[in-house]
Formats: structure tokens, sequence, C-alpha cells
DNA sequence: AATTTACGATACGTGGAAGTTTCGAAAATC
DNA sequence: GATTTTCGAAACTTCCACGTATCGTAAATT
């Protein structure tokens, strides 16, 4: 975490630097370059996604960029934490199986949408470069998996078999998903969802046989 | 196929000029160059490979590799196809579930080694590059696929319950172990690979009760 | 021996993107 | 009104890697 202060955020001298005189930050502009940089990122990709395009989509001056992030990695990921937050909570019905399904489905239709090609971007990333990793992981993947586990847990007792591993669980909803569009590319339907999910359901629910 | 053909290969009229008079093409440079790119993908990375690195490390010139490959990412290909061919077949005890925790363990040793870093840097470059995405595919994950259900489609009757997606249960499987290594970014051990074995073996099993 | 092709070394041209600087104008404080 | 800070525009520098070109030399054919 602290490499990743280093590098994907100023110092919070300057962060709180409002308070001078001169013109203050004018947060319209902010919201403008976050928006257009999460559209360019959508358009081209992380590797295409240039400063400059995102300063001529978002009306701005390049220089405005720099003025308040180190480089383009640091406006990408604040891009992409200001779009998810809060987005896409693990269901919570009552019934482990429909949260199951449901939590798939909304999954897929987010990983299929125009914000699956940020998602795709950000992973690709992710494998050569250490400060996007380490931002995908605290901003997405963690808050995703704690939210589901903590909901999960609550099936634990009454529904799930004995000695089931949540981890273990989470990886094999999410992981096929990921893999299904990263690696096949192959297409993706709300049935593979069900399928996926009646079969992960079926392999941790609570039975009295082998 | 065609785009791959006009992208990653040269002319057969290129490929077959050896007949002529003059000097024959090199086959040990040739096998230089080709794991000088393995070699420098696995330190670098797909992004950071350039061909002058590749070159050094060949001890080869920049020229004679632009002389054979049209681009950057016909080497990287070619390496990749090289290093993996008939590499990794999927085990055939004659066991189902012994097959598949035989599978996924040697899977884990082949990500979590240093070829692991290669199929990331694969797999990152596909989701930008249409050339590497399709060469990605056809080279390594669909002969993979079709050799893993080839053997799991013999076990279907006799220990699989009914109805089982084989090409989902494959998802379950891979999709995991990639997702582990490229979206959580975290080790992995033979203990989970027997975990999630397990796990899916459960799944599809043949049993005679709900 | 003459010719043809391949190789290594190296320099070169090119393009793209990161990040910086300059400048005039706008919006705030004191 | 003077000062301070921000913004937009645009030129600029820097850097890096792709791909090409040149040249002297090595290995083959005829």
């Amino acid at each position: 975490m602290a490499a990743l202060m280093s590098t994907l955020t100023k110092d919070s001298g300057e962060e709180l630097a409002h308070r001078g005189r001169g013109r203050p930050r004018d947060e319209v502009v902010r919201g403008r370059i976050l928006s257009a940089a999460l559209a360019v990122l959508e358009d081209l990709g992380f590797a295409n996604a240039t400063n400059d395009a995102i300063a001529e989509r978002a009306g701005a001056s390049k220089a405005t960029i720099y003025r308040w992030w180190p480089n383009k990695a640091a406006v990408l990921m604040e891009a992409l934490s200001e779009a998810i937050t809060q987005e896409l909570p693990f269901p919570d019905t009552g019934n482990l199986r429909d949260d199951l399904r449901l939590q798939l489905r909304n999954f897929i239709k987010l990983l299929t949408g125009r914000r699956g090609r940020v998602f795709k971007a950000f992973v690709a990333a992710a494998q050569t470069d250490l400060d996007v990793s380490e931002a995908f992981r605290s901003v997405w993947v963690q808050p995703r998996r704690a939210n589901a586990k903590a909901i999960l847990e609550r099936y634990r007792n009454d529904d799930m078999r004995e000695g089931v591993d949540l981890d273990l669980v989470m990886d094999c909803l999410y992981g096929p998903l990921y893999y299904h569009v990263m690696v096949r590319h192959a297409p993706i339907s709300e049935e593979y969802a069900d399928a996926l999910a009646d079969l992960i359901f079926d392999a941790i629910k609570k039975r009295d046989c082998k």
C-alpha cells in the first residue's frame, strides 16, 4: 500500500491545497476527466488509453490531468474506483441457490457490457504492472469477495454440507466467468450462469448421502 | 485464420525459399531466437519483450529476426507454440477423480513455474491484440480442451450423473486456476488443486440420491 | 570462380505516447 | 485592485521500441 501511495496518489499536502487563496479546484472538471477516462478505457482498452485521448474527450487540458494525478495509471484507477463503488452487491434473497444464480447473472451482465472491456483491460494491465495489480485487488476484488463471503457465511450451517471452503467456492463461481471471457473469448449467456450456479450449488448443498 | 496468416506468417513462397542457390537458413539460429524469445518473455512479460532484447539474448541480429518473422507477435507466438506442443497431456489413469487431481496439479506446476509468466503475458496481450487472441486459442486452449474432453467423455456413462456439461466442467477446472493466478494474484498450492478437483468431482459423480 | 542467399553488427528513420513547460485568461482570497 | 491558484490550449522535450537499410562476411549452388 505504501508503494501504491507513492505512485498512484499525490502527497496529502497537495491534496489539501484548497485552503489557499487562489482559484479552487474545479470538481466538475475532475468528474469530466474521470468519466472520459472510463469512456476511453471502454473504447480503447488500457494500453491504448492515452492521456491525450482522455483530455480531448473531457474537453480538458492534459496539464490539468497531470496537475492532480501523478501518472496515467492513477487516473484510470481512480476512474474505475469511482465507477465501481457500491456496484454489484451480492444478492441476499434468503435462498442460497437464488443468490448464486442472481450474482452470476449480474456479473455476466457487467462482463459482457461496455464496462466488461474495462475489466479485461485492468486484468491484462495487472499482469505486468504491479501498481495496477494491487490497486485492482484492493479496489475491486477484495471488497467484492468480502461481501460475498459474509453472505455465504450465513448459509453455512443450514444449507451447506460441512467443511466447505468458501474461498474455493467463490473461485469456482467467479473463476469460470473470467476464464470464459478472457481466455476462451467466448460469448456467455444467462443460461450458462444458471448452469454454473447450479453445478456449484449442487456441490456444496447439504445432503445426507454419498 | 486468414487474418492470422496475413500477420503472423510470411508467404509460403518465402517459407520454401530454401531451394535457391545461396546459403541455406541456419536452423540453429532459428532455435536460438525462439529460445531467447521464450526466455525474454518469461523475464519481462509480453509488453516488455522487445525484439532488440531477443536478438541480443540469442546472439543474433535483429535483421535476421525480421528476415523470417513479419513482426514481434509472430516470433513470440511461434516460441510459445514450440514450447507448448505436446506438453501437459490430460492424464488417463482410468480413475476420474485421479485424472482430475493430476491434471490440476500439473497445470498448477506450469502456472507457477517460469513458464507461467508466459501464459499470463499471452492472456494479457490477447485482451488487446486480436491476432494474439486467436493464436493463443488455436495453439493452446482448443487443443488442450479437446484432449481433456475426449478423455472425460469416456467416463461419462459409468462415473458421471446424467446431463453433465463437459465444457462447463472444464471451465470449472481451469477457470479457477487462471482466476487465482491472474486476478487474485495469490499463490496456489497442490492442496488447492486437490480441493478443487474434489469439489468438481463431487458435483459430477454419479450418485443415487438428492 | 561467380553468384546467390543468410548472417551479425550497427546505424538510421519513424511514430507514438508520457510527461513538461509556457502563456493568457478565469476565479477565488485579502 | 493585487495576488494566488486553476484552467485550456498547444508546443515542446524525451524516450522507447518497431521496423528498415547498409555493409562486410560466411556458406551454399552452378
